[in-house]
RNA sequence: GGCCCGGUAGCUCAGUGGAUGAGAGCACUAGUCUUCGGAACUAGGUGUCGGGGGUUCGAAUCCCUCCCGGGUCGCCA
């Protein structure tokens, strides 16, 4: 018997994980193959059979088999006849299959301890100590400045973050990084457009708008008119040179730009620890390419050019122009050489979209071959580009450019128009909130459920969809969840005396199983950065929630301490929910 | 041309060495339902896993090669 729901969480759970059920069946499966003394230990790996296999875990003998000069089946029958699983262990039966050992689970020991976790555990469900003592930087976001934030920012953002909330939820010390793009030629063009037609008088995104389209007009002419381009160049130069009229407008720009920003990050659930941005690295150029220079990973040209080649075979790129300015690259090697003393982390993982994926390729060659991290691991996280419904990839000039702002403001008026119709009687305030989770939801949905990698496609039916996999599906699983504990509550019967082992349904087993995976989802996702893995795990909990909701009623379990026991299970589902859902930086409403 | 990423059901995608089912969703068809919230559940698939070779006891998954789509290749970011 257990107590769930009814006691104080031990301060130290969240800190310190508990062994999860599947760790210790593995741990147990392993043990006791390993016991038999016929198998070495190395041979010993286990696979997850596909689902039409009635067992959890597999033995497949055919290495081992070879190893030892036996037949695979053979050696299964043996380890199966060998290996008696006691009353204290998550295995439930061990059967040979041909050349497979299939190792089922307990389903009441199962139940009882997975409850038990997710009660003690809470909101920190799933948490590992993996990365206890490590530190991981997340580059992510970067919007630019003096522009709005776009789709093409959006992934960005939204993939950042749920890797950022992946990486903390595995144990590491993560520190985000938006590395504003606030420096470079094109502010010189920001700066030269300023100059031409004026500083514009609008506010908020407005003001942001019209400076779009003063440094399109400019970029436009210039292409027309070579004095108006080194006009760029020269207010490009007087900004990195500490020019006070330069910088006071480059100022109000970072402002303008950055307060617009926030408001989209805090509908997102997006919060990042620094924006240190370009221009911060500007003190530090001067050294970076003397460093390269003196350890001749790059030499001067006859132009005056600072170039690398001859880089592990990539192509040639530069770290200064002949005009003396500097680049994208250079101010990218002094923010690793910063990040690298600032915060000694193992990892730095760049969210930044494919077609910089050479880019970044140079930039960790370049750094390695300067000397600098060569103990930590330096990735890229690579995300598609997104197109419209035909096709075409989102531009300002094609005039098919969807904003953030505008993108996410559609998505809650389309939710809320479904919340009117499905849940009139909710007070307005409650109504509106529901709204932007399940609007805001779907946006960050839509990026998540897949590969990153992956083009994607900015289609509305699909990503407002409320059925199938969606987050509109998950949130609305969660809301049910709490519906029946509501009730539950109501009727004042949920009794604190649990007993798990009578949860023994085919629904209630499968369902129970699905919640005991997500710490290795989780685990997995880490390792691959990837979202769509805690995703998929959120979806396949929502169905198997689905099904148990509707073979096993809750309220009117056939006894009471079965209606108990099922009331554990959903109070457990609705938690895993949230956190699953919390990971990825989506709100899960208790009603919608 | 070199390099990178994709190519799995009509569409959008999982699966990247294991089991005579290659899976989900959408769409389509037919059901469940005096609803613990129908934004639900159930049933229905003749798929050259882009083509062809190879490695392996076993390949959608690894290797080679070719085809198709996208990206990218010194003074933008």
């Amino acid at each position: 018997m257990i107590r769930i729901g009814t006691h104080r969480r031990p301060a130290t759970w969240s800190r310190y994980p508990m062994e999860y059920a599947l760790d210790r069946f593995t741990a147990e499966i392993t043990a006791a193959i390993a016991a038999t003394k016929r198998v070495p230990p190395e041979l010993i790996e286990l696979v997850t059979p596909k689902a039409n296999i009635p067992a959890d875990l597999a033995f497949p003998t055919f290495k081992a088999a070879k190893a030892l000069g036996v037949a695979p089946p053979q050696l299964a029958a043996e380890l199966a006849a060998q290996i008696q699983p006691t009353a204290d262990v998550l295995i439930g039966a061990v059967v040979a299959t041909g050349p497979f050992l299939n190792f089922s689970l307990h389903p009441e020991r199962l139940a009882h301890m997975v409850l038990t976790t997710i009660a003690l555990q809470g909101d920190q469900y799933g948490a590992q100590a993996d990365g206890a003592g490590k530190t991981v930087v997340v580059d992510y976001s970067a919007p630019n400045i003096a522009k709005r934030m776009h789709v093409g920012h959006i992934r960005s953002t939204i993939i950042g973050q749920a890797i950022v909330n992946i990486y903390r939820a595995t144990g590491h010390t993560v520190i985000g990084d938006n590395h504003v793009g606030d420096w470079g030629k094109q502010f010189g063009v920001v700066l030269a457009a300023i100059e031409r037609e004026g500083q514009t008088r609008a506010v908020g995104e407005a003001a942001l708008a019209e400076l779009e389209a003063q440094y399109a007009r400019y970029s436009t002419a210039a292409k027309e008119d070579p004095e108006l381009d080194a006009r760029a160049r020269h207010w490009s130069l007087r900004l990195e040179q500490g020019d006070r009229e330069a910088r006071a407008i480059w100022q109000w720009c970072v402002n303008l730009t950055m307060s617009a920003a926030q408001r989209n990050y805090d509908r997102l659930g997006v919060q990042i620890d620094h924006a240190y941005g370009e221009s911060f690295y500007e003190p530090m150029l001067a050294e970076m390419i003397q460093q390269a220079l003196d350890r001749a990973v790059a030499f001067r040209d006859d132009g005056g050019a600072v170039v690398v080649e001859n880089l592990q075979n990539l192509p040639t790129f530069l770290l200064q122009r002949s005009d003396s300015g500097t680049l994208y690259m250079t101010r990218d090697l002094a923010t690793v050489v910063f990040r690298l003393r600032e915060f000694a982390p193992s990892a730095i993982i760049y969210v930044v979209g494919e077609p910089q994926a050479l880019h970044l390729r140079q930039l960790f060659a370049l750094t390695r071959a300067m000397g600098y991290a060569n103990d930590v691991a330096l990735s890229h996280v690579a995300f598609g580009t997104i197109f419209d419904t035909t096709g075409q990839p989102l531009s300002t000039r094609r005039g098919n450019m969807v904003y953030l702002e505008a993108l996410l403001d559609d998505a809650v008026a389309r939710a809320r128009s479904v919340v009117e119709q499905k849940s009139p009687e909710l007070p307005d305030g409650e109504k509106q909130a529901i709204a932007e989770a399940v609007g805001v939801g779907a946006v960050v949905y839509n990026d998540l459920y897949q590969d990153p990698k992956r083009n994607i496609t900015l289609d509305w039916e699909r990503m407002l969809a409320t059925e199938g996999n969606s987050a509109t599906y998950l949130q609305y699983s969660h809301a049910r969840c709490c519906s029946i504990l509501r009730r539950a509550r109501e009727d004042g019967g949920s009794g604190s005396h649990l007993d798990a082992t009578l949860l023994t349904h085919p629904a209630e087993v499968r369902l129970i199983k699905h919640l005991a995976r997500l710490p290795d989802a989780l685990r997995e996702a880490a390792e691959r950065y990837a979202p769509f893995v805690i995703a998929d795990w959120c979806y396949a909990t929502a169905r198997e929630f689905g099904v148990f909701f509707e073979q096993c009623s809750v309220l009117k379990a056939e006894t009471p301490t079965l209606r108990s026991a099922r009331l554990a299970l959903t109070a457990a589902t609705a938690q895993a929910l949230r956190r699953g859902l919390a990971l990825l930086g989506i709100r899960a409403p208790e009603r919608m």
